[in-house]
Formats: structure tokens, sequence, C-alpha cells
DNA sequence: TCAAATTGCGCAATTC
DNA sequence: GGAATTGCGCAATTTG
């Protein structure tokens, strides 16, 4: 009681000659490195009278499911292609992403080196005004002493603000 | 577009009867909700003598190839197991990625308000800075000698070295 | 309703 | 020899 066992012949060589010979009008269809082997499902998912409730079963797709048909072979390549081109995209996408990470870690790091500068910046500016406020409070009337707010100043010489990117 | 996936059901239950009838002595192994096709690859491959080369064919692998073969089976059984794990594990990890993304743009974010934060207050002390340089210039009475020293370092508002790389 | 796109799955070749 | 990857085809669904 088989189904209907169709032999199929293909051979493929490394050269990619993968010759398929299946049903009688076979399109000229022939997908570059086409893989050798056929598959064939071999069982029917859903039987139509299967179950107790009559399914109107007006027309079944069976009619182009029918291997040997040109147009299931047709719908099949295109599937195939389809099939390719969705998990080419896939995998690029994968890769974009996994490329983002990268970039936005670098950024990240970028960042973080501009903040720990700035705040080294303003940390040195603090400190002198404290300073100098210090200075102030217990010598009011003289200037100049050496922790004075204009004297360590060009310690840090750096650049500020820079919108980047 | 929705990209979450959604883990669902099989298809093919309730369908239910998917009957495999494909080699006699089935092993007892049933891989959770088997799906309802087979695949048979009807042919081979490679011819052995394909190439130039004579091969010493004592003995060509298709001993288990047989389909019938219990041992053929069972490596195909472990080999579907092995492949869903691996393509759950090649999904898990673009999730896990895409997440990372999500994660390095909102610290990207954080700390370019951080950024910002500090560059404010970062001018707001130059400010002070300038201002007090201007009120010595003004009034060397309050300060002493070098006030002149300010003046030096007040200069940074226009800042002309970039750190960019 | 149909066709393209996605998705789950199995097979086989290859890699490790 | 065996697990892990990878490319590919089939079929069921989803999406437009």
């Amino acid at each position: 009681m088989n189904k209907q066992l169709q032999q199929k012949i293909s051979s493929t060589d490394q050269n990619g000659v993968s010759v398929i010979q299946n049903q009688p009008h076979n399109s000229a269809f022939n997908p570059a490195g086409a893989a050798g082997l056929q598959q064939v499902p071999q069982l029917v998912p859903v039987s139509p009278g299967g179950g107790g409730k009559a399914k109107p079963p007006s027309k079944m797709k069976k009619n182009s499911m029918d291997k040997d048909s040109d147009e299931y072979r047709q719908r099949r390549e295109r599937n195939n292609l389809a099939v390719k081109k969705s998990r080419m995209r896939s995998k690029q996408k994968a890769q974009d992403t996994q490329q983002r990470v990268n970039e936005l870690k670098e950024e990240n790091e970028r960042l973080e080196a501009k903040i720990k500068l700035l705040s080294k910046e303003l940390s040195v500016l603090k400190d002198l005004f404290l300073e100098h406020a210090h200075n102030l409070a217990d010598n009011p009337a003289s200037g100049g002493g050496p922790g004075d707010i204009c004297n360590n100043n060009n310690n840090n010489n750096n650049n500020s603000s820079n919108g980047s990117q």
C-alpha cells in the first residue's frame, strides 16, 4: 500500500551538474547549485473524510499538490527561492546587530572616557574654588597665596565640550 | 512588524493523525509531537566512481545508509535533536545580541546625559571663574599682585583642541 | 484569493 | 565515531 513512490534520479557531482529527472515536463528551473536530494512527504496530514464532520471540500488543494504537476514544481521553486532570500536577510540582520553592538560598545567607552575627563576637570576647578574661598576667609586682605585660585589653574588645561559625532 | 517569536503548539496536532509509516522496525523514538511529514533522499549524492581516481570501495558507508537500518534511524534521531538544539541556541544568541543592543543604547543615553550635566556644571564654574578674574582686574585692591594669572587661563571659552580620536 | 515571506523541521555534508 | 553547524528543500502559516 504505498502511496506513490516515484523514483527520482538526480546526479550531483562537484561540478554542480545536478540533474533532476523527476517529472516529464519539468520547467527549465535549475537554481544554481541545487542540492542533490529529494524530499517527499509521503503522508497526508489531514484526511478529508476522516473526521465525523462533513467538510465542504469543494476543492481540495491537492489539485496542485500533485507532485507531478507543473504548477507544483513552479511553486516549490519559488518558495525555495523565497526561503533562501529570507534566510539570507536573517543572517545579514544578525550580523548587522552584532556589529551594532560593537559600535555601541566603542562609543560607550568614548563617552566614559569623556566623563572621566570632565569629572576630573570639574574636581580640579572645585578644589580651586574651595581653596580660594578659604584663602579669602583666612586672609581677606592679601592675595596671591600659595593656594590661590589663580595659581594652579594652568594645571588642567583641556578641551571643553565638544559635540562628538 | 512584530518580531517577537511565539512558541506555539506544533502544528499537526488536532489534525492528529500523523502516521509515519516508513520503516518497519522504527525505534520507539517519538520526539515531541513528531512532524507529520517524511523526507526521503532517495538518491545517492555522490557516485563513488565519479573522479578519475580509483577508490578502494571496500566498504561503502551505504551499509548504515540503509534507510531501513536501525542504526541509520538512530543516527537520524540524534542528529535531528542536535540540530534542534543548535538552532535553539542560535536563536537565543540572536535574541541576546538584540537585547544587548538595547541595553547599550540605554547606557549610551545615560552617559550622554551625564556628559551634558557635567559640561553644564563645568561651564558654570568657568563662568564664575571668569567673573572672579574680571573682578580682580577691575578692582585690584581686593586682590594681591599676581591677579593676572587668572587671566591666563580663562581663555578656554573657545577651545582649540579637540580630543576626538 | 493568491503570492511572497517566515518558520519549524528533517536530511545530509561538513566541521570539530 | 559522535555532537555541532550549515545549506537546502518541503510544507504549514503568516503577512500584504
